[in-house]
RNA sequence: GCCGCCUUAGCUCAGUUGGUUAGAGCGCCGGUUUGUGGAACCGGAGGUCCUUGGUUCGAGACCAAGAGGCGGUACCA
C-alpha cells in the first residue's frame, strides 16, 4: 500500500438544465402553483394526475427506426423492448387518458393537471429540461365559448400570479387564418405544403426577435445568423412572403380594429372566414365579460411552436423587461399558452373530439419572477428553541408543541452545538425570534423570548462589544406559562 | 448540432513583457465574549490556477486538443 489512497469519490454535480430550487424559488413555484390550481378549480375544473412515463407512440411519436423515438423527449426501451418515454407536456396525456376512458368520463371533461414535464433541448434563461406545467382543459366542447373561458382563466391566472394590470397580456390568433393566407398564395395541401406551412410558421415565431426582414428571409430563401449558420428558408415567392409578413402586421389596438384590419387579408377564403367568425365570438364574450382593458389583443403574429393546434391559439406574455446579472435585457419566451386542438385525441378514437386548454409554465414564470427580483426574501424562518440542556429536550419539544397550536411555527434546534451556534444558526434561518431556556430559566420557572430583528435593528446603533454583549437587548424573560404569549407579542 | 466568448479560493475577481513562496474583497471557521446571532478588532482554514499534451532552463500566463460554463443560432412534436 502506499502512503496516500486516493479515495475515489462521484464529484458531486447536477446535470445541466435540471434546477434545484430552495427557499424563496421553491417557495414562489409552491405559491404559484397553488394560486393557479385555485383559479382552475373554482372554475369548475377537477384534478387529473397522471404518471411521468408513457408510451411513446401515445406521447405522439413515431417510433425510430433506430435507437430513439426523437431528440427532444428523454426515452427508453421498457423491459418488452417497448419505448418509454417522459411526458414533454400535459396535454398528450391527457389526449391518451380521454381516449382510454372515454365512455364513462362526462362531456365536456374539465380537468387540471400539475406536474414536472421533461425535454431534452438546450437550457437558457428559464428553459429548464425539467420544469412544471400546470394546464387546464375542456374536452368535447367545439364552440368559441371554451376557448374564450381559457382566455379568461389565462388572465385570471395572471392577475392570481400577482402580475398586476398592464404587465403581461394575452395575444390571440388563430391558425386557420395562416391556413387561409397560405391557401390565397398556393402552397398546396401536400405532404411538401405541410413542411412549408411548418417552416413559416416557426419564420413567425421568431418575428419578435429577429425582426421582419430577417423573417422575410426565413419566409423566402433562407437566412444566414450573426454566427454564419444558415437555415433554409419556407422557399415563398416575393408576393407571398409580403402577404404573410402583412398579416402578422395586422394588429391594431382593440379587438375590433384588428379584425376589420384582418377581413379584406382573408379574401374569399372560406377557412379564413371561419377563423374569422371564431375570433370574433372569441372577442364578442371577452369584451361583455370585461377582460378587453389591455389584458387580452388579437395579434396575428401569435402562432405557437407545437403542431397539434387546429383553431384558435393564444399566448401569454410578460411586458417586463428582465434583465441578467450584467444588465442585459433577456428573453424568457411567453410565461403560458393555449389553443383549440381538435385532432389530438381523435388519433386514438378515429372520430374528432374538440378540446382545448391552457398551459401555464410555473418554472419559467418563477424564474422570470427572481430575474425580475420580485421573489423578495425567503420566507421567515421558524421561531428556535435553543437546546442547551440535553437532558431537558422532552421540555423543549413541550414548549414547540404550544406554540404550534398557537400558529407559530417553531422548531427545537437539532444540532450538537452550543449556544453561540445556535444563534448563528437562528440567524442564518431567518428565525424572528429563539426561545431561550437554560439552567437559570428552568430553576426559575422562567423562559426568555429574544427578538432577533430588533436585536438586529439595535445592533447598528451600538458599537461597544462589551456594551451590546451585556447588555441582552431585545430580550425579555417571564413565567415558563406565558411563553405562547411572550413569543406572540414578540412576532408583533 | 453550428458559431463566438469565457474557465485562478465557497462567491466576485486581480495577477506586470513567461521568472522561483499565486493575491484581494466578500463569505466561512476561531478568538476578544467557556449563556447570546447581527457591528468592530485580531487570527485561521481553504487552490490539481478546468484537463491532457506541447513549446521553454522555467508556464497561472504561450500553442493544440478535450471538458465545462455563458451567449447567439438551430431544433422545440
Amino acid at each position: 500500500m502506499s502512503k496516500k489512497t486516493k479515495t475515489l469519490r462521484p464529484k458531486a454535480r447536477r446535470p445541466k438544465g435540471f434546477e434545484d430550487r430552495f427557499g424563496a424559488l421553491a417557495s414562489a413555484e409552491n405559491a404559484l402553483i397553488a394560486a393557479a390550481a385555485g383559479v382552475y378549480h373554482s372554475h369548475g375544473f377537477d384534478p387529473l394526475s397522471t404518471s411521468a412515463l408513457e408510451y411513446a407512440d401515445c406521447l405522439g411519436k413515431f417510433l425510430p427506426d433506430d435507437d430513439r423515438p426523437n431528440e427532444g423527449v428523454f426515452a427508453f426501451t421498457d423491459d418488452d423492448d417497448q419505448w418509454m418515454a417522459l411526458r414533454y407536456d400535459l396535454t398528450a396525456p391527457l389526449a391518451r387518458f380521454v381516449a382510454e376512458n372515454f365512455d364513462p368520463l362526462p362531456k365536456p371533461l374539465r380537468r387540471f393537471a400539475v406536474g414536472p414535464v421533461w425535454r431534452n433541448e438546450k437550457p437558457g434563461p428559464g428553459r429548464f429540461r425539467e420544469f412544471i406545467q400546470i394546464d387546464a382543459d375542456t374536452v368535447g366542447a367545439p364552440g368559441a365559448a371554451a376557448d374564450a373561458e381559457m382566455i379568461m382563466l389565462a388572465a385570471d391566472v395572471m392577475d392570481a400570479a400577482g402580475l398586476a394590470r398592464g404587465e403581461y397580456v394575452i395575444r390571440i390568433n388563430n391558425r386557420k387564418l395562416l391556413d387561409a393566407i397560405l391557401g390565397g398564395i398556393g402552397v398546396p395541401q401536400t405532404n411538401e405544403g405541410a413542411i412549408q406551412r411548418m417552416r413559416v410558421l416557426r419564420a413567425i415565431d421568431k418575428l419578435d426577435r429577429l425582426g421582419p426582414e430577417a423573417v422575410a428571409r426565413l419566409l423566402g430563401e433562407g437566412r444566414k445568423d450573426d454566427s454564419g449558420d444558415y437555415t433554409k428558408g419556407a422557399g415563398l415567392d416575393a408576393k407571398g412572403i409580403e402577404a404573410v409578413l402583412a398579416f402578422t402586421q395586422a394588429g391594431a389596438g382593440d379587438l375590433n380594429g384588428t379584425l376589420r384590419t384582418l377581413e379584406p387579408l382573408m379574401g374569399r377564403s372560406e377557412i379564413g372566414a371561419q377563423g374569422l367568425g371564431e375570433l370574433r365570438a372569441i372577442a364578442d364574450l371577452l369584451q361583455a365579460a370585461g377582460y378587453e382593458d389591455g389584458r387580452t389583443v388579437i395579434d396575428p403574429s401569435i402562432v405557437r411552436g407545437l403542431g397539434y393546434y387546429t383553431g384558435p391559439v393564444f399566448e401569454a406574455d410578460l411586458r417586463l423587461e428582465t434583465l441578467n446579472e450584467k444588465g442585459e435585457p433577456v428573453r424568457f419566451g411567453s410565461a403560458g399558452g393555449g389553443g383549440r386542438y381538435d385532432d389530438l385525441i381523435a388519433r386514438f378514437r378515429g372520430q374528432p373530439v374538440p378540446a382545448t386548454g391552457f398551459s401555464f409554465g410555473v418554472s419559467r414564470f418563477a424564474a422570470a419572477l427572481h430575474a425580475l427580483g420580485r421573489l423578495g426574501n425567503a420566507e421567515r424562518g421558524p421561531v428556535v428553541i435553543l437546546a442547551l440542556e440535553g437532558d431537558q429536550m422532552a421540555q423543549y419539544f413541550a414548549m414547540a408543541t404550544e406554540l404550534r397550536n398557537a400558529g407559530i411555527r417553531a422548531e427545537v434546534y437539532m444540532g450538537g452545538s452550543g449556544m453561540k451556534a445556535q444563534m448563528k444558526y437562528a440567524d442564518k434561518r431567518g428565525a424572528p425570534a429563539v426561545v431561550i431556556v437554560g439552567e437559570d430559566e428552568r430553576t426559575q420557572g422562567q423562559v426568555t423570548v429574544k427578538n432577533l430583528i430588533l436585536g438586529q435593528q439595535m445592533s447598528g446603533q451600538i458599537k461597544d462589544n462589551k456594551e451590546w454583549r451585556e447588555g441582552r437587548p431585545a430580550q425579555v424573560t417571564g413565567a415558563r406559562s406565558t411563553l405562547t404569549a411572550m413569543v406572540a407579542d414578540t412576532l408583533n
